[in-house]
RNA sequence: GUCCCGUUCGUCUAGUGGUUAGGACUCCAGAUUUUCAUUCUGGCAACAGGGGUUCGACUCCCCUACGGGAUGCCA
């Protein structure tokens, strides 16, 4: 029989989620989903110096924005509450199986001050040591239960004194482990070092909790960064202590993602240097006040960068790109995922953005609209215009606010004209046929894109010239740009009243062309 | 330094011993368009290097180089 399938995403409120986060989430997200398991989001904030006021919410509200949804967690609840290990510290959860490896033999408690430690590497490294770690080595040269009678070590833990505990870590074992992305990965536990696992504020490290909690929660598979690939044999060496061996779940560590130029990990330092963010939504730091800028807020649809994210890292194997959340899940496996690190390409993101804003429907991209035009002091529409201006403009955006941006002049007449066009275009020649074809257009009944283009053509013909002579001019007046949408929709969205006056206006302010 | 992981067009990637090494983004050219954008068509562009194994290596093995991660009372 198959174990039930439990995902879980760990951030640590230590700071704000980052890009990194929300694809390891999403790869969670989408094996559960597939494999209609269950995805637990548990807060990792066993570190109490580090805990940042805010990360935690920011966490959430940043997988709302997204749509990634939790089985379990804080808000949502669930059997295998609390979600917080600091919540579950104070339940005693995991001083207790700290203890019982403690009884075990496989941890001790170790009395060693921080300038003792630091004492030790200094030793160590001075002593042209390759290894320098508190291990099987320097253990007996320390102080530790291992090296003092029971007597002593109950007395000093009677007493109060600070102690932690730490993995008594065998001197020489092979540790294996099956990664589903890397296949069998192989550590000698001569390289690896007594790790702490009870902090000395009586916390647990991260590697004691996760697994503690994992086994605990019936996590099945442990999808996270490849940064834990090397702490993974501490792991299983926990999973083997506590007698749990038998459920070690199936490790899937993930390529990292790096700067777009290949240069370490993504750093938000870089990303701000190329102008894209790093946080699913806003942040501001509470330490120095400093506001990030989110995709959220920078005008990034949550489908697009998550259809994004999914192929960083993963493909279906196929040619298929543009894909659904549904559709990812799908088609999501764990064989596909790639094992090599990947960069972060800013302009394909903003194709995908592209993509799946021209495929939303007006309804959906309205308010989006008004929001900018809010943003920018700009008179709102009637819902019916700012549909028109909607699908005049859809084929020629990335990002909503450009709706506004790109053609401010549906939303104002214009203030300045295009300088080298008007040079090109507003000759003595063009302005005589604009008053005369002005004429015309005014008394135009039906004032819709197919009679104003009728009335043009026709002018153009009857006056013998081109239709550059009289388009160009005429767009430059009624917008004061050289290029632009469907000349002639756009006039018809504008209406007559606007547009005519608009000309008008021009005529007598625009000077000639020499 | 040590341990671990990795290396196909500029980027994301397909590829599991025999392929004209495929697709996407970017870029370039052409077509369409009143212009710009869109769209369509086409183009440039890659197996890190060296040894093996094999009739035959992008594919398997070893070495080198390069990149990355870990090496905390951080996660």
């Amino acid at each position: 029989m198959n174990k039930p399938v439990v995902l879980r995403f760990a951030p640590s409120p230590t700071g704000p989620l980052h890009i990194g986060g929300v694809r390891t989430a999403l790869y969670n997200y989408l094996f559960a989903k597939q494999q209609k398991g269950r995805l637990i989001l548990r807060i990792e904030d066993t570190d109490q110096n580090r805990y940042l006021e805010g990360a935690e919410a920011h966490i959430r509200e940043s997988f709302k924005w997204l749509g990634i949804s939790f089985d379990e967690g804080v808000e949502e609840g669930g059997p295998n509450g609390p979600y917080r290990q600091s919540e579950r510290a104070r339940q005693g959860i995991y001083r207790q199986y700290a203890s019982q490896l403690v009884e075990s033999g496989h941890a001790y408690y170790a009395f060693d001050t921080p300038e003792e430690l630091e004492e030790m590497r200094n030793r160590l490294k001075a002593g042209g040591q390759k290894l320098v770690q508190y291990n099987y080595a320097v253990r007996p040269q320390m102080k530790n239960s291992l090296n003092m009678p029971p007597e002593e070590v109950k007395a000093r833990l009677d007493a109060g004194e600070p102690y932690v505990i730490r993995m008594k870590m065998p001197r020489k074992e092979e540790i294996r482990f099956y990664d589903e992305v890397r296949q069998w990965v192989v550590f000698h536990s001569s390289q690896l070092d007594d790790k702490i696992l009870l902090k000395s504020d009586g916390m647990p490290t991260y590697h004691l909790a996760n697994v503690v909690d994992d086994y605990l929660m019936g996590i099945s598979h442990v999808i996270r960064g490849e940064e834990w690939l090397s702490s993974t044999p501490l792991h299983v060496m926990l999973y083997r202590s506590l007698g749990w061996e038998d459920h070690i779940p199936v490790f899937v560590h993930l390529p990292l993602i790096l700067n777009p130029d290949g240069k370490g990990k993504l750093s938000k330092r870089q990303a701000y240097k190329l102008g894209f963010p790093v946080f699913p939504i806003n942040w501001q730091d509470p330490q120095n006040g400093e506001l990030s800028v989110g995709f959220r807020e920078a005008g990034y649809l949550p489908e697009a960068l998550l259809n994004y994210l999914a192929l960083l890292g993963w493909n279906p194997g196929t040619e298929e790109e543009v894909m659904s959340l549904d559709r990812l899940a799908e088609l999501f496996s764990l064989e596909k995922i790639n094992n090599s690190a990947t960069n972060f390409d800013p302009l394909k993101l903003k194709w995908f953005n592209q993509v799946y804003l021209r495929s939303k429907d007006v309804e959906a991209l309205l308010p989006m609209v008004k929001e900018e035009l809010k943003k920018q002091e700009l008179p709102l529409p009637s819902d019916e215009f700012l549909a028109g201006a909607i699908e005049l403009l859809r084929d020629r955006v990335q990002f909503p606010a450009e709706f506004v941006t790109a053609a401010p002049y549906l939303y104002a007449a214009p203030e300045q004209y295009d300088e080298k066009t008007a040079r090109k275009r507003w000759t003595p020649e063009a302005k005589q046929h604009i008053a005369a074809l002005l004429e015309q257009l005014k008394m135009l009944e039906n004032w819709d894109a197919a009679a104003i283009k009728a009335t043009v053509d026709t002018y153009v013909e009857t006056a013998g010239i081109r239709h550059g002579l009289i388009l160009a001019p005429l767009r430059l007046l009624l917008t004061g740009q050289p290029k632009g949408p469907d000349m002639f929709a756009m006039a018809a969205l504008l209406g007559k009243q606007a547009c005519t006056a608009r000309i008008e206006q021009a005529m007598n302010q625009l000077p000639l062309a020499a």
